[in-house]
DNA sequence: GCAAAAAGGTTTGACATTCAAAATATCTTC
DNA sequence: GAAGATATTTTGAATGTCAAACCTTTTTGC
């Protein structure tokens, strides 16, 4: 059997898989109300400091509108906290609450926790070739956008 | 070490943005009404037959609502046919068009161009390797879910 | 046989996410 | 200080999703 054939399967199946995990691990106990979205948003503002919607919003790569309505949400559930910037007063200023930091170390530690499950289950060489690909796969899509 | 940031790099934002990425790569001219919900229920029904709108949901992991609706909207953009069992007339028969079958093998290319190109630097035992460490991770995705 | 239960789909109502474009408020520039 | 630029929110429309109610048709149990 094609090698190409396989990885096409293995690859659709793994990221479908991952997803689903993923999407799973968000809603803890703790954290019923963060949905994936939530968790995108929290990462794109960071654990540290502040920033503006517009910057967020690039980095996550949709409208500010749209921005606006997540950070909505999010300031109702006291993830995140919103204010008015004092230099320029059209800027809104957003950073992660003191639950949302925890949030987000909880989803951070998640990560971590998967990864090293995943590489125990790989020898060094195997590791050594998965990176290779993974950062290729990457490229490639860079090379798309 | 560096194994360890790929993979975060890669979870973190290659499997957030997979389904946009995607989308990007299916919206060509000739198939600019083709979402990516479109193209994965047109991978599940598949080139070859007929499937019944249950299968296909069990496949996707939605509701038979949903499939329905995504199935109005691929038959009135004629990607899909759908019609009526006749050996068992609650059972409804869904499968792709000949336009359908068309932006499949689009889509189907686009994957094969993504696996050649991280294939394209690797060494025969290499891709080897690869495809035993992905198959392993597959196993252990499957079994967390 | 036939009534009740089960099975396959669709419809409905609700909510989340998204965008484009209009609206609002606040700077900046000339 | 008026005109234009910038940052954000609001509005209106579309998509995608589910649960639950609702048809049709088939199967089951008596």
């Amino acid at each position: 059997m094609d090698i190409n054939n396989t990885l096409n399967e293995v690859l659709v199946k793994l990221f479908r898989d991952i997803n689903t995990l993923e999407e799973r691990a968000i809603r803890t106990e703790e954290y019923q109300d963060v949905t994936a979205n939530d968790m995108h948003v929290m990462e794109a503002i960071g654990p540290e400091g502040t920033k503006n919607m517009t910057r967020v919003a690039r980095e996550l790569e949709v409208t500010t509108g749209t921005l606006t309505i997540s950070v909505n949400s999010l300031v109702k559930k006291g993830y995140v906290d919103r204010s008015r910037s004092e230099e320029d007063r059209r800027v809104v200023l957003v950073s992660l609450s003191g639950k949302g930091k925890k949030a987000y170390l909880h989803h951070q530690k998640f990560h971590q926790d998967m990864i090293e499950a995943v590489l125990k289950e790989l020898t060094g060489e195997e590791q050594r070739v998965l990176e290779q690909a993974l950062r290729k796969l990457t490229c490639f899509f860079r090379a798309q956008s």
